[in-house]
DNA sequence: GTACCGTTTCCTGGTT
DNA sequence: TAACCAGGAAACGGTA
């Protein structure tokens, strides 16, 4: 069945800058759910779609957007993935073999690595052709595989979160901590198992919110101002110390020991 | 159409 | 003086 599908693949196609435009269905119903639709937002000039890019060229970002894409398109069980076999570069990842796959995804470590291949093969025009071929790989499925619930680390504690992309200010921020290769010493903790972190840099740090959100006229000011309301939510409580803030006891997953 | 949420924008005044 | 903090008020965009 999968060299049958791969048989199909006739050229790579992948376009350096190709605005990606799904013809299955619109982005809206393609990651419907709030927590995925901010991957895309999130893109930038400098960061092209995952989708425009060969994956042998993806970045780790690139790598979780497809993991994403997959288990939301695919309706794979997120639950049996160990997220850190996947924190690697598009290089590395298609450098797995099939074992491998498997190793880090069970039976779904199968669908995905099939789905890689397909997606190296056909390049862009993998996602002309998705209704096919995402029927073929549902065809492939079997209940095992099945998505029964939301994305979720098993292996991996550093990434069990529930949204792979933060949607919120605080997410992001909290995200941001417990990335240090996106960080880029923006912030930082001040005692982490308080959750006491400290902004370093303010104005990239806006900037970046800013990126994110396709504002350039983001500032520190307006983004503290932003922080400052959740100190009415329990999401963050007052510090009083200049640039320092401290996660609230409504503030989730940014515990080491309950990630 | 409406209500609600999570910001964003602007502001005044205070602190470091 | 600049950078930051605090919080009120209104507006905005997305979503249910």
């Amino acid at each position: 069945m999968f060299g049958m599908m791969l048989d199909s693949v006739t050229h790579s196609t992948f376009l350096p800058n190709a605005s990606f435009c799904d013809p299955l269905m619109s982005w809206t119903d393609l990651f419907s759910s709030e927590e995925y639709y901010p991957a895309f937002e999130h893109q930038t000039a400098g960061d092209p779609y995952w989708t425009s890019v060969h994956p042998e060229y993806w970045t780790k970002r690139h790598v979780w957007e497809w993991l994403q894409f997959c288990c939301e398109q695919y309706r794979l069980d997120a639950s049996g993935i160990s997220f850190c076999h996947f924190n690697v570069s598009g290089l590395q990842l298609c450098s797995m073999t099939q074992e491998e796959f498997r190793e880090a995804a069970g039976v779904c470590g199968e669908y995905l690595y099939f789905i890689l291949q397909n997606i190296r093969a056909q390049g862009y025009s993998f996602f002309n052709d998705t209704e096919e071929t995402k029927a073929a790989i549902r065809d492939c499925a079997d209940s095992n595989c099945l998505k029964t619930s939301g994305i979720k680390g098993q292996d991996c504690p550093s990434h069990s979160r529930a949204s792979l992309q933060s949607s919120h200010l605080w997410e992001f921020v909290r995200d941001l901590l417990l990335s240090p290769e996106e960080n880029c010493g923006i912030l930082e903790w001040e005692d982490r198992e308080q959750g006491i972190f400290r902004v370093v840099k303010s104005e990239a740090l806006a900037k970046m919110w800013g990126q994110r959100k396709k504002n350039d006229r983001m500032t520190y000011e307006k983004l503290s101002r932003a922080l400052r309301y959740y100190y009415k939510t329990g999401i963050l409580e007052r510090v009083d110390r200049r640039l320092v803030y401290k996660f609230g006891k409504n503030a989730h997953g940014w515990q080491e020991d309950k990630l």
